[in-house]
DNA sequence: TATATAGTTAGCAAAATGGCTAACGATACG
DNA sequence: CGTATCGTTAGCCATTTTGCTAACTATATA
């Protein structure tokens, strides 16, 4: 697994961004304009995200145009979703149900 | 969103640890024998894990049993597929939907 | 009681992270 | 051409993270 989206996504000001550009791609100066930080700091945010794969860039001229890359956010929440099936899957052991099930709350 | 999931999340060697737990709960000493790492340094993961919410730990004596909590795993989850979902509903806009399908890939 | 085992805590050092300002390159425009 | 605008790069510093070993607490066991 080489997924980085979880490392890009562990900063909140990114999942902040990413919550941004669900709405509709963006420049750079569009985002900063959204938050109370310097333009270096949000464009080395988004130069993360783009390096994780959870935001693409495409240069036009002197601006570039910021959009989610939904494929990674689907990659992600699919790894999330089969480590919790293959925990829920060891239930379907019923000798062990009563037991194990105990230990989930 | 209190979500410390993803900054859980984002070390590999704790997403590791995550899919050891998915197999079934474990103690910190059994954990401890699958990586290569100090038991203090797998205590610590656990820590964290387990104060993201990732994580449950039930002590009995001088053991503690760590088990996945896959109600974190199933709201990071959401949280993605509602930030996609977003994005995508975007282009139900038929109008606009040629030129803005080509930005996703 | 003495010893072994499970796990945490403390303290340290190296590395990564995240913010800033200043300066730069590149495109647009008067 | 000269200047404004968009964005990045460089350099700096403070903070956080991650690893280690040593030492500790607490429970189990001989």
């Amino acid at each position: 697994m080489a997924n980085d989206t979880f490392r890009a996504l562990a900063h909140p000001m990114r999942r902040d961004i990413v919550e941004r550009l669900s709405t509709g791609a963006a420049t750079v100066g569009e985002v900063t304009r959204d938050f109370a930080v310097s333009k270096p700091t949000i464009s080395r945010h988004l130069k993360l995200l783009e390096e994780a794969g959870v935001v693409t860039r495409v240069v036009d001229g002197r601006t570039h145009r910021l959009a989610l890359r939904p494929q990674a956010l689907v990659e992600a929440s699919a790894w999330l979703e089969s480590q919790r099936e293959r925990w829920e899957g060891l239930f379907d052991v019923v000798g062990e149900y009563l037991d194990e099930r105990r230990d989930t709350r």
